[in-house]
DNA sequence: TATTGTTATACTCTATAACTATA
DNA sequence: TATAGTTATAGAGTATAACAATA
């Protein structure tokens, strides 16, 4: 019988170090949470479809805002104007987002998905909220709704430069 | 009086963008909160002493686990062989960490922190633990906890490939 | 043969500066 | 003057391949 070998509750994920200081910083518990949700990710979306996390998101923020701005998006992600262009040029080459210039303020554009962007993120998602489920299952279906809860209350918290 | 403006439960923190179905995606609460605590990790650490997180998280785990070994770190840190090599040199430059060959077995080496290096992890984590409790105040005590465990819970799941 | 750690190198991603066209 | 978006480019970070030394 595989015998699993008991872990410290203090201790790393993987490479079995300690970590009783470190746990309680909650910047470094959240970049061990991304590896495994990155894990997932990549499993589930970002080999088989070719995207990277930037790419997914910005989809799917595009998807359920049409006609947004690219200046919303660089804010809502935290990336840089010219790299938000960046991306953009990439997913419009892909046939995946569509420009067009606003009326009412000529520097400005709208941000639409594609026929192919639509179903590409629908399917992506759902992929994801399912790999997700599964890869997570050992939380409850409660303890997953709190934690994305928590982790949205901190992200609340970015706006404000000082506390 | 400055009215905040009332926020949507499914928007995002920045850029006042809906996130209806996206919200439900771990990965994506997981990268919207880490925006806010890197914010916090500049400010505290970061800039006052010239240490990127990864710098800051090998010191900690090198702090915590004297005598370990490089590969323990890459594996923990999900960083590659190549790329542990690079940090750790850096750090030894720096005369924060120091590197001896293993006697039981000469491949291997022993990480240890310099006194220098111990100060500095120490007080790092000082301002950290400070600056992150009082950026996120508005989730209660019991909040920080139950999230830093359920995180935790998430972190867990790397070791299993699939299922 | 497998593992620890290293070097060399290419690639991806990100940040800054400078520019345009509008407002 | 400020904002939306772009271009050009440098810098930081990461990954892969190939290697030496040891197990």
């Amino acid at each position: 019988m595989p015998q699993k070998k008991p872990t410290r509750p203090d201790a790393t994920p993987a490479g079995r170090l300690v970590e009783a200081r470190l746990h309680h910083v909650m910047g470094y518990q959240l970049a061990q949470a991304t590896i495994a949700t990155t894990l997932v990710y990549m499993r589930e979306v970002g080999d088989p479809f070719e995207l990277r996390p930037v790419e997914y998101t910005i989809l799917s923020l595009i998807n359920e805002n049409p006609d947004g701005s690219a200046a919303q998006l660089a804010q809502a992600l935290s990336v840089t104007a010219p790299n938000i262009t960046m991306w953009i040029d990439k997913l419009e080459g892909r046939g995946l987002v569509q420009r067009t210039r606003s009326e009412t303020d000529k520097r400005a554009q709208h941000l639409r998905l594609t026929d192919k962007g639509a179903t590409l993120v629908t399917q992506a998602t759902e992929k994801l909220l399912l790999g997700e489920r599964e890869a997570f299952a050992h939380l409850s279906e409660g303890e997953r709704t709190i934690l994305i809860e928590l982790l949205h209350k901190v992200a609340l918290t970015r706006p404000a430069r000082k506390g």
